[in-house]
DNA sequence: GTTGTGTTTACAGGAAGTTAACATGGACAC
DNA sequence: GTGTCCATGTTAACTTCCTGTAAACACAAC
């Protein structure tokens, strides 16, 4: 689901692969739940906190977990849900969370005729909407966020695909061309998702 | 592999010599098989961080060690790849590390009526951009960070074109014409890109 | 199965890099 | 001064590599 909603999405299969992933990767948010094999979510909270890390991290309880909620909190949750929950509550508290902690500034985007808002993750062109699949709104947005500057596909596949994805750099190519066709006044003269020959591409808002 | 992608590459046959090397050389990154005759990699972590070093640090490791990844990474590890990988996996490794460790600083030079905006990779020319190939990109890098000093056309074609990349060394002095052309008052009289007869060129800002 | 999405393959066209050939001009000896 | 030699400048042809595009294939969701 998070995949779905252009998250880049990290799992472990219990609570010490998680622990040390999150040491490694270093991702925007962690999503622990407390009854886990290997290390509880609570261990975990403390651990992470203990090495420095400070990103946000949400936790899932089950209905009949007697938990000290306050004790989560101080102990360096920052946010919990109790089960069952709704796909959409978890990706308000998600997106609430992530809000916190860095508030991100742009929430809406514009160059030439297009505009692209975030937070409802739309794309419009001359006003109307312009679907995107996942991929193709990632690499999107890895443009907006590096305007001007020169990416090699190694760059682009590294932070839109991930670290530990590795399609062919054909791949971003194609990406790229479906970029244009639906964004350019002309795609086959690029204006602002331009080629940088024996370098990669460059994104001229 | 690594030299064919452009990095510069010192090797050691055992831990004790690449412990010395690794703080002698100073390199920008250094690669550490976790099995090693004469020291372990572990061990390297622990020395070099304790010798102050702020060289990130890959551990390489088989599939069957057991290994404390965490213990990895608080010795001073920065990233840990296992065995099997692919060499692409391990070069987007290194390039996320280098990355991560200097954000590139920014720079610009200034000569002339030109301006060179190193992380857009933009040359500008009296306010007007101007193309250049990845070739004469480099070429003109190459004499931006060596300024006044007589460059002899074999030192150009290995920091330019690299240590075992050895084409006609008139290529130089083809590359030379090029940036004299789109960046000299007057290519016919070069003021910039000057040169030094019997020896090379030189670069006087 | 069908559909939508992502990836790989294959190939044409074009950009960039290299080489060869010739022209030019400086260095040096006389 | 003058002539020769050799280094460098210049042009054009050649080769190699890169990119765009279409189409086939893989895969998952429905």
């Amino acid at each position: 689901m998070l995949e779905q909603e252009g998250f880049r999405v990290h799992m472990a299969a219990d609570g010490r692969e998680g622990y040390e992933k999150a040491l490694l990767l270093k991702p925007d948010l962690v999503i622990v739940d407390l009854r886990l094999p290997g290390m509880t979510g609570m261990e975990i909270c403390k651990q992470l906190r203990a090495s420095n890390l400070p990103t946000p991290i949400l936790v899932l309880s089950a209905v009949g977990d007697e938990i000290d909620k306050v004790l989560l909190l101080e102990i360096g949750a920052d946010d919990y849900v109790t089960k069952p929950f709704g796909s959409r509550e978890l990706l308000a508290r998600i997106r609430a969370l992530l809000r916190r902690v860095s508030p991100e500034g742009k929430k809406v985007y514009h160059f030439g005729d297009v505009e692209v808002d975030v937070e409802r993750r739309v794309v419009e062109r001359k006003g109307e909407a312009v679907k995107f699949t996942p991929s193709e709104y990632n690499l999107l947005m890895y443009f907006l966020q590096n305007p001007d500057k020169p990416l090699t596909r190694d760059m682009i596949l590294n932070s839109v695909w991930g670290y530990d994805h590795y399609p062919n750099t054909r791949t971003v190519d194609i990406h790229v061309v479906k970029l244009r066709q639906k964004l350019e006044p002309d795609p086959n003269v690029p204006r602002y998702f331009t080629t940088l020959h024996g370098v990669g591409y460059r994104f001229l808002p």
